[in-house]
DNA sequence: GCCATAATTAAACGTACGTTCTATTAATTA
DNA sequence: TAATTAATAGAACGTACGTTTAATTATGGC
């Protein structure tokens, strides 16, 4: 056999893109072999040489994506203007709300960054610092204002992003809470992080 | 050649321990092979396997020695009496000093459970548990005195667990902040987080 | 209906993996 | 010093890996 009825290029690498991410959230990256995934997608392994090139192409792609999809969602959350609080209320429910929703994505940007090369981890990483620079401004934005109170601004953008992407690993949906319950809980936890008023 | 001379199982044993945790920190339990791992420690591959069965149980070894330590670090440093915001203090303090103390072993811990057996894992992440557990009853006492502020004693035990583990993921000893300083400002954020009075 | 091209299969390549087997040497005991 | 045991080396086994190559079939434009 060779070209199959009804395929399509565009169908299949959104297909093997989501499948990537259920298999590597899953297993890992290195656990899930290029058959396996193939499988998953119901194609053979040289098929998806067609739209990845290697095995770490396809991961750099879904990292990017991810970042780029995270910093995108903040730029279009992002309140134009309004006091630290809000900013950073904005903040933490846009972080929660994205990451609760690609819960695959997620766990393979966390855990698979030792898989890429020097070269892509880095500009993985240079994506993430631009995220995280976008806290540390409001937190200093709100320290200066005196509406925080802050021991280390680089400290504390640590603490509250680790808090706040730790959801995934326990969040379930449809169970005891709902996104917004979640959300709004941490969202109440972060402003008394950061010594705001109640 | 065969055994060589000065050669001992005890000295053996630990380097073994010590590379696996060094390498799997580094690349992952999956991507680490057990002759680049015998390499490391000077050995032939199949020396490895005086000491542990497979390589999964090398891994199932290291993680229930880290999991096992922790919880008898926390036993030895636990107040016996005193208030809830001390007890906080203390769990906070012994959990910071314990995993940057330990940084591969916990890298693995918290990275690799994937690749335990479902029998192993479950074992494992009943330790987790009771230590968590531990976090739980301090957070709830203190929230029943009247002096903790809690929404939900489960989420907000996630949040501080989360947070200061996430402290070795940014944190190196000999850098700006020593460990006396962060696991202060960590102690302090963890304070106002559960609403306590400064 | 023909032709270019897009999409895929089937088979193969070389390599590396976890693990096992057997032989060999060092240390320990008698 | 002889016998026993502990600790290792070296080679091999079967399997699975990422990737490549060549052939084959479906699709869409003329």
């Amino acid at each position: 056999m060779a070209r199959t009825a009804g395929s399509d290029g565009e169908k299949t690498e959104a297909a093997i893109r989501a499948a990537a991410l259920r298999l590597m959230a899953r297993h890992g990256f290195e656990a899930v072999s290029m058959r396996q995934l193939a499988a998953e997608v119901g194609v053979q392994a040289a098929a998806l040489y067609r739209y990845f090139p290697t095995k770490e192409d396809l991961l750099y792609t879904l990292m990017r994506a991810h970042m780029e999809g995270l910093i995108a969602s903040w730029e279009a959350a992002r309140p134009a203007s309004g006091n630290a609080a809000a900013q950073l209320s904005a903040f933490v429910e846009n972080h929660i709300r994205f990451h609760v929703a690609r819960r695959h994505s997620t766990h393979v940007s966390n855990m698979e960054l030792r898989s890429l090369s020097h070269e892509r981890l880095t500009h993985i990483l240079r994506l993430r610092g631009a995220y995280e620079k976008e806290l540390r401004q409001i937190l200093r934005s709100g320290a200066d204002a005196g509406t925080f109170h802050i021991e280390d601004t680089a400290l504390t953008a640590m603490a509250i992003i680790q808090m706040i992407t730790g959801v995934i690993v326990w969040f379930r949906p449809g169970e005891r809470l709902s996104v917004e319950e979640v959300a709004d809980t941490y969202h109440t936890m972060t402003l008394r992080l950061v010594g705001a008023p109640a």
